[in-house]
DNA sequence: GTCTATAGTAAGATAGAC
DNA sequence: GTCTATCTTACTATAGAC
């Protein structure tokens, strides 16, 4: 079988961190939902943290290119950020990555490594282009573009985290609502 | 001992979610933190997911009584709803609430019952003073007040994920000024 | 590279004496 | 009400044959 034991196990263990987390997904689980034996997990990687991190680094790269290709799906640089910002989310489910923050795991660099490069990455990238809104004149002079980055992040993340406490999926189109809301006040006034 | 070791052991179990989060905290962690014995949780609750859930229904009040002081310490509701919103936090803990809804057993009732109250409190409160605030002219008569109040708990919510997912206690600074500056936006044009 | 067998540890809970 | 002993199952990993 080659190399396809490694891409099945790397392939289980993504949905399944996705659906259960990290804590409560067993190797036992990974191997079922793979079809792969036992051995093979311990030939091709360390154990279950060095899998995980494998698989956390994929869909680190799959949500970095998701994001990019919102943001830069328009030229204008504040209607890429609103971009986005709108695009619709499988709330209940709750963020790939920004789910696994509540374990202690995170606290072993080698599993937050993907995770935390990838809020970086998407903070820097929103700080960019809200940059580039405000040299356009956009948005207002007094816009730190950094801070309001954080904040953009922070209620997609945060409407996941509503979204699953209270059940209610519609809490994620609340945060997006009332933040597109609040962008449209600052706007425009150079 | 009397009625002692039940407290012992909901404090204990308190502290030990706030730490590790559900899944990661055993009977064992619990009974040796309380220094309670083995027999004694099993005659005072069904299990683990039992206590579990008495002792967020404590930290849900808690945490209800701590943003009513916020939100009720000035006459001025939207003051109110500012100084709840720039409250520091301890970001790197995560919300004691927020961070287990990452995990599977949010998906049995029991124990996410407490954690769904809080959040619907929470932004029920905060669309109370929003809703105030617009009808004293000091938000845009356009602002919708459960929208915003959704969008506030995402920002404080996500902040605590994107500091937990970069190890970064300022992330949570960051999106708590950039949504402070967006409200600043929204203010008085009645 | 993959398999089955197996090991050591812990989870979560029950039994029954005190 | 509390304790110790014990039970069953699962987790995570290793051993060693194929």
């Amino acid at each position: 079988m080659g190399v396809q034991s490694k891409v099945a196990l790397v392939r289980a263990m993504k949905d399944l961190l996705a659906e259960d987390g990290y804590l409560a997904t067993s190797p036992r689980d990974v191997l079922r939902r793979s079809g792969v034996g036992h051995g093979s997990l311990y030939h091709h990687f360390d154990g279950k943290d060095d899998l995980a991190a494998a698989a956390l680094a994929e869909v680190a790269t799959e949500m970095r290119s998701e994001a990019d290709a919102l943001l830069d799906s328009v030229d204008d640089p504040l209607e890429g950020v609103l971009t986005w910002l709108r695009a619709p989310r499988q709330s209940l489910m709750g963020c790939r990555l920004g789910r696994l923050t509540g374990e202690p795991i995170l606290e072993q660099s080698r599993v937050r490594d993907p995770i935390g490069a990838f809020f970086e990455y998407l903070q820097h990238r929103l700080a960019e282009k809200l940059h580039d809104a405000v040299a356009a004149g956009d948005l207002d002079r007094g816009v730190v573009s950094a801070d309001l980055a954080a904040t953009l992040v922070a209620v997609v993340q945060g409407g996941f985290v509503i979204a699953r406490a209270t059940g209610d999926p519609d809490a994620m189109n609340r945060a997006q609502r009332g933040a597109l809301a609040l962008l449209s006040g600052s706007r425009g006034g150079a």
